[in-house]
DNA sequence: TGGAAATGTCTAG
DNA sequence: TAGACCTTTCCAC
């Protein structure tokens, strides 16, 4: 169940322990089967993540493109490097060693130590839609909303649907939305015509540095619908969740209703460098910790406490903890919302 | 053992 | 807006 820090992470992941390694891919469930036959031997060569989205670029132009959905989760077994400059548990551990896995997407956790040599690779547990192997590391996929193999044009295409991403450099980005670039740096043919580059990229790379900033906040501010749908969708700006949404609508003390149209040019730019600021931290920790009134003793309990990570997600009826009025839980757009009726006015 | 819920998205009506 | 889809986990019975 990710929001876009966890999929950067699992990017990292795969960037660490399978980039310039020739991958063995499966699909032990067999609904991944063909794509897995197209896949299987060749070298991995890029990995990315854009909003909730995973990208992974294979020698001769093929990308493998990976939506985890609500409870999708892949499971690093065997060899998996720390995330070191990340931190958080993996990067907590050290040098690289043998685990038995360390699970990311659905909520991650930390896999037993010391499993034996012999035990690689282990038997597929499960619904696994894909495995990726090299000789020391396995990726398991279960569960994903989306998996399929793209072409080039398709990979832009998809890049296209998505709004920026405050952890995604305007130049990586650019990179992997030129269907050219693409396919050069992945050694397949281009089938695009010109000008089928993502024109939100297009716009934000020619402006200069900040203008993934001004997208997002032209998008949120054009339209009628109520902030707290927009900051769900994806177009306007990628990689927030349920949980994200609900956080930073109270940190900005912002109604969720309130129409985008409505929403002040610079509140949606404080929104934009808001989730910037809890993204990369999500990034880091590998948790959504988004309370910033705890001080270094209140957020390692938090880290440690799910109850205690968040203003008002999960805590429908519970008193608001700025001003004690119950935390609103109501449905928009059939997803739960949370929201302090007294705080965010 | 069965049902509901979960950090999501798409399509039909 | 309702329903479908993907999978696992937890809780009530």
């Amino acid at each position: 169940m990710p929001e876009g820090h966890t999929v950067h992470r699992i990017a990292r992941q795969f960037a660490r322990d399978f980039v310039g390694h020739r991958v063995a891919v499966s699909s032990p469930q067999g609904r991944f089967a063909q794509g897995a036959a197209l896949l299987d031997g060749r070298e991995l060569l890029t990995s990315a993540a854009v909003g909730k989205q995973l990208f992974l670029g294979f020698e001769g132009g093929h990308v493998l493109r990976v939506h985890l959905g609500l409870y999708g989760a892949w499971d690093f077994l065997g060899v998996v490097s720390p995330l070191v400059d990340g931190g958080g548990a993996v990067a907590s551990l050290g040098a690289p060693r043998v685990r038995r896995s360390v699970r990311m997407g659905e909520g991650e956790r930390e896999g037993d130590e010391g499993a034996e040599a012999e035990d690689f690779p282990p038997e597929p547990v499960g619904q696994v839609r894909v495995r990726l192997a090299t000789e020391q590391t396995v990726a398991d996929l279960r569960g994903p909303t989306a998996c399929e193999v793209l072409d080039p044009a398709a990979t832009a295409a998809a890049l296209a649907r998505l709004g920026p991403d405050p952890a995604v450099e305007d130049d990586v980005r650019a990179r992997m939305a030129d269907p050219h670039a693409v396919a050069a740096a992945t050694g397949g043919a281009a089938h695009v015509e010109p000008g089928e580059t993502d024109p939100a990229v297009a716009d934000a790379v020619a402006s200069g540095p900040g203008t993934a900033a001004d997208v997002m906040v032209q998008r949120l501010t054009a339209r009628g619908t109520a902030v707290g749908q927009l900051l769900m969708d994806q177009a306007v700006v990628a990689g927030i969740g349920n949980i994200y949404r609900a956080e930073l609508l109270y940190r900005a003390r912002l109604d969720p209703h309130t129409p985008g149209k409505r929403v002040p040019a610079e509140t949606a730019r404080a929104l934009w460098d808001d989730w910037s600021v809890l993204l990369a931290d999500g990034i880091a920790t590998g948790v959504m910790l988004t309370r910033e009134d705890l001080d270094e003793a209140g957020r390692a309990a938090a880290l440690r406490d799910p109850a205690q990570r968040h203003w008002v997600y999960g805590r429908g009826g519970e008193p608001c903890r700025t001003c004690g009025t119950p935390v609103v839980v109501e449905e928009m757009a059939g997803r739960k919302l949370y929201w302090c009726p007294t705080c965010q006015r």
